[in-house]
DNA sequence: CTGTATCCCCTATGATACTG
DNA sequence: CAGTATCATAGGGGATACAG
């Protein structure tokens, strides 16, 4: 089902030509998915890709996250170039946050089709 | 264990769809993601998107994971059905394990691709 | 070599109270 | 409403020793 170019083992064998012995100890990539894919960062994302939120529209959308780490992540994720909070506090993808969705959205679409690999898997070998 | 009711998938349409009533707090995407990209999990998929590796060729391919730590990532990522430890003890994906190499490519592609507007932001920010 | 079992620190996160 | 400050704590994860 998937003859296809082999991207991300490239990017691999990328990493592991020029980091030499240090295997993935100092892939970039890391920092950026584990920055991003922490317990909030991506839900938010989800959350701004349909449209500019206040801060009470987002504790309600994602109602058991806590009034301290919705601040921080959102600050992350400022921090990151990611949202933008103009005036009004209505927070809002940059462009940069948008071209984020692309990647995000392959991950949901990955995980809506093998939902039910996960749970067999799981229950079996729980 | 037994058939638990298809509502996975329909959560998440929902969720999908209209954003829901509880939000995203029930989103299934979110444990799906979250478990997946932990500290370790998604490198070692990355690291095992080559070839099989034994446990002792992991630990130099991600030199910075304790031992602990890699045990556990594996046994998670087999509890997921992601990775398989036959009796040699030569970790491989499993087909759904291969088939999670597609979006994560997405995601490193990302990140190649934005590195620079990521560090930027970042420097800007501090 | 491939793990397991302990101990323990420390960070991430929640709860709560307070502020502009 | 949109935060900030402080305290408390569970759990993630390293170090180490031990086992098959």
């Amino acid at each position: 089902m998937d003859a296809r170019p082999a991207s991300a083992r490239q990017k691999i064998a990328i990493y592991r030509a020029e980091g030499g012995q240090d295997g993935l100890a100092n892939c970039p990539i890391r920092a950026v998915v584990q920055n991003i894919f922490d317990k909030w960062s991506s839900l938010l994302l989800m959350a701004l890709a349909e449209q500019p939120y206040r801060f009470g529209a987002l504790r309600r959308l994602v109602p058991d996250i806590s009034q301290r780490m919705l601040t921080q992540t959102l600050r992350d994720l400022e921090r990151h170039g990611l949202v933008a909070r103009p005036a009004d506090h209505r927070y809002h993808l940059t462009e940069l946050g948008r071209s984020l969705l692309d990647p995000i959205g392959a991950l949901v679409r990955w995980a809506e089709e093998h939902t039910d690999e996960l749970l067999d898997a799981q229950s079996v070998a729980r």
